[in-house]
DNA sequence: AAAATACGAAATGTATACAAAATGTATTCA
DNA sequence: TGAATACATTTTGTATACATTTCGTATTTT
């Protein structure tokens, strides 16, 4: 089949541009990706304009593709944002959700939990994308669902080092988070809307911090002879 | 030029779809635009791809793009949407609009103005649309950006009536409307953030009952005259 | 030497031919 | 007559050749 070397590409672009496999900004080479991927010119192209629809990529006149860049000045919009379409999508998939939608959370959610306990970065923070991309789909709103996809792609890339935690405490926040999912699964299974809209705020929060610490980096350590602060300075 | 005619496709199309040229749930005919835009088949299917990442088209494997219909259960969310983002949006011009993109928005309120004066209803519905699309960019935020944009899709389209008053009532109407805009553009002017917001509720509460009494399905397929034909012949 | 320009190589965009899939129609067979 | 199947037509997807634009480089000109 044809079509499946195709829609292969498509999730494997995805995939690599979440994980910063390529880099925010970066450009792509269209000879090159047809060669790794297979095919001819035509399809390979009409995969950047659905990317580029998606968020994923930037086309612009007679230039190469680029994958979405994550400046500075965008990262407040981020953060200014991000509360306000997660909470709002929670509602409505509290309210929304069929019955038959259910099993695909729970599979997922399943899945993440193994990721972060094998200690796979990689794949728990794609499996969390896909987590809260299903909540999306759940909440049956097409006008909200574009601006969910979109904020979930920088925040996947943001969060590449979060599910890596290299502290103690950073590592309860990663358990932390995973059991605000299963929360926020009994909440929507529930119909409970106002609490689905409670767990997504503190499933926010959490991250939040590490995720603009990240964005932020802490200053060096003055003292060049204190090494504990060395280790902790990104 | 090539590109020219390129773009001037997509605007023509943008334009047919938002005044319901081209109606909800209809099928395009690659070959028959192709024909009409004299453009061939490879850059016509890229422009069906934009289209359909814009939310003005949908795709399927194998079948011929689709214009995005309007149902019921979508309106539903329509209704419940559009507050929100229009008000968060008008929010975020206000405090982030830089000085040289007012002209820009004084310019399409001018126009504006000018086609509900003379009557032309597409036309003023038309840059309604591109006067609150330039106050979502001023906003600065790409993530807000395309659930605006897929709201004022279906915005336009229902309120292609708005704008060709069968009673002095909702000819009062347009013009209260009309002067929301230049209260907004003042606000935006000012920073003044609050009022903003408040103008862009008032302004959404104006429109709103006219917009639901518009609220119609999909007109039912007419097929079923043919298979009734069909049965008669034979 | 610096700027300007012209050239060539690489890329991006378009047209078209070909392949695969879907759809409609006619024919066959019970 | 009616169902099923095979065939033809149309539509959709892909590969590739060709045209155009861009960009780096070298040459010219002052």
């Amino acid at each position: 089949m044809p079509t499946d070397k195709k829609t292969a590409c498509i999730d494997d672009l995805r995939m690599r541009i979440l994980t910063q496999d390529i880099a925010p900004g970066s450009d792509l080479d269209e000879a090159a990706l047809c060669d790794r991927y297979a095919l001819s010119r035509t399809p390979m192209r009409e995969i950047f304009q659905r990317l580029a629809g998606e968020g994923y990529l930037k086309l612009e006149q007679n230039r190469g593709p680029k994958v979405a860049s994550m400046d500075l000045s965008v990262m407040r919009m981020f953060f200014q944002t991000a509360p306000m379409i997660y909470a709002n999508v929670a509602r409505l998939a509290a309210e929304n959700r069929r019955r038959d939608e259910l099993p695909a959370l729970n599979a997922l959610q399943d899945k993440f939990r193994a990721a972060t306990e094998a200690g796979d970065a990689g794949q728990a923070a794609l499996l969390n994308h896909q987590f809260h991309l299903q909540i999306g789909e759940m909440a049956k709103n097409p006008y909200l669902l574009p601006s969910l996809k979109r904020m979930l792609i920088d925040h996947t890339r943001l969060s590449q080092t979060f599910y890596r935690p290299a502290s103690e405490d950073e590592s309860d926040r990663v358990h932390k988070a995973v059991a605000q999912h299963d929360a926020m699964i009994e909440a929507i299974e529930a119909h409970d809307a106002e609490q689905a809209v409670e767990l997504t705020i503190a499933h926010w929060n959490l991250s939040r911090d590490r995720l603009e610490r990240f964005v932020t980096p802490d200053p060096l350590p003055i003292d060049v002879l204190d090494m504990k602060d060395r280790e902790n300075a990104v």
